[in-house]
DNA sequence: TATTGTTATACTCTATAACTATA
DNA sequence: TATAGTTATAGAGTATAACAATA
């Protein structure tokens, strides 16, 4: 650890910072807690659960089915989580399971046609949302809040692996 | 609703827009399911779970003591659950309840030394990090992120709410 | 023997309903 | 009778452990 002073500029990082984490917290509560995705749904005309819908999503945002164990990566999940889901998503015909040519042990998850057009419709929805909220800001501020965010996550998301490494857990 | 053409202008946002969607996801993910929370914790040395360190955090960025009912709509919950876990903090000495002097149905609850030490420990930590992830950023983009941030924020909730007022929820 | 997925079970977080005490 | 909080119960979301089938 550095010795730090508590110098002007630094005094001024640790302020934008602490005005940082308020907003971190009300947007994930906007995200989160808002019933933001449920009110989607119901305008999409489909009942299911959230976790359902996120699957959904993220096989619209594939450009290639993916394995149980692919899909439960990108969620951050566990496995038995999608699988459950899974089992939901087949009986209502939204997904379906195709066993991998390569591995038999494996099994591809493809969107059926009514899964891909909800998944659309869903994601048109929150975009329409996001555009109409977003309509009075220019073009720049538009462009740089989705590159500062992604920079954001990434770094954040390196950052943490990093003391991982510095700290391995204990086993 | 006005009558759009797909022009270069327009397509050009969507496009933003489109790429915004998995960011926010990404984001979500490592503030929520990346353990963080938990890891600040482990360090600063206490055992306690997620939502009784978000009421230590919601008493301590407060200038005063809270009720309860205060508390569960910062942290944007019922009232039940913020009693719940009051239940577990008093018991630890993290913080107390005391009759509100103004209305003996109420309780003031505040924080106790160590619970006001624990809190500053864990959002120092967090910040500690934040500061390191964020430490290649310029000045100007630390500023600008940190005023898009709670701009998209304040907008997408006044967005939703409005879609609300068009459409009351039915009884 | 290692890997992919499934089944069964348990835990965390949060909500709803019924109740008590005070206003 | 309305409001602040509590108790009891229920539900959604996710994890862990034990297992089956295939590699």
């Amino acid at each position: 650890m550095d010795d730090r002073r508590p110098a002007d500029d630094d005094r001024g990082v640790e302020l934008d910072l602490l005005t940082l984490l308020p907003r971190l917290t009300q947007l994930g509560q906007v995200l989160h807690r808002s019933g933001l995705m449920e009110r989607a749904m119901e305008r999409v005309g489909i009942a299911i659960d959230r976790p359902g819908m996120s699957i959904l999503v993220t096989l619209r945002m594939s450009d290639r089915p993916l394995r149980i164990g692919e899909i439960a990566e990108r969620m951050q999940v566990v496995g038995p989580h999608v699988t459950r889901q899974m089992n939901e998503l087949e009986r209502r015909d939204l997904a379906r399971r195709v066993v991998d040519p390569q591995d038999q042990r494996a099994r591809l998850i493809e969107l059926t046609s009514e899964g891909a057009a909800v998944a659309d419709r869903y994601l048109r929805t929150i975009l329409g949302w996001f555009t109409d909220a977003l309509a009075a800001w220019s073009p720049q501020d538009r462009q740089s809040f989705g590159r500062l965010l992604g920079r954001f996550a990434d770094d954040l998301t390196a950052h943490l692996a990093a003391l991982d490494d510095d700290l391995p857990p204990a086993p």
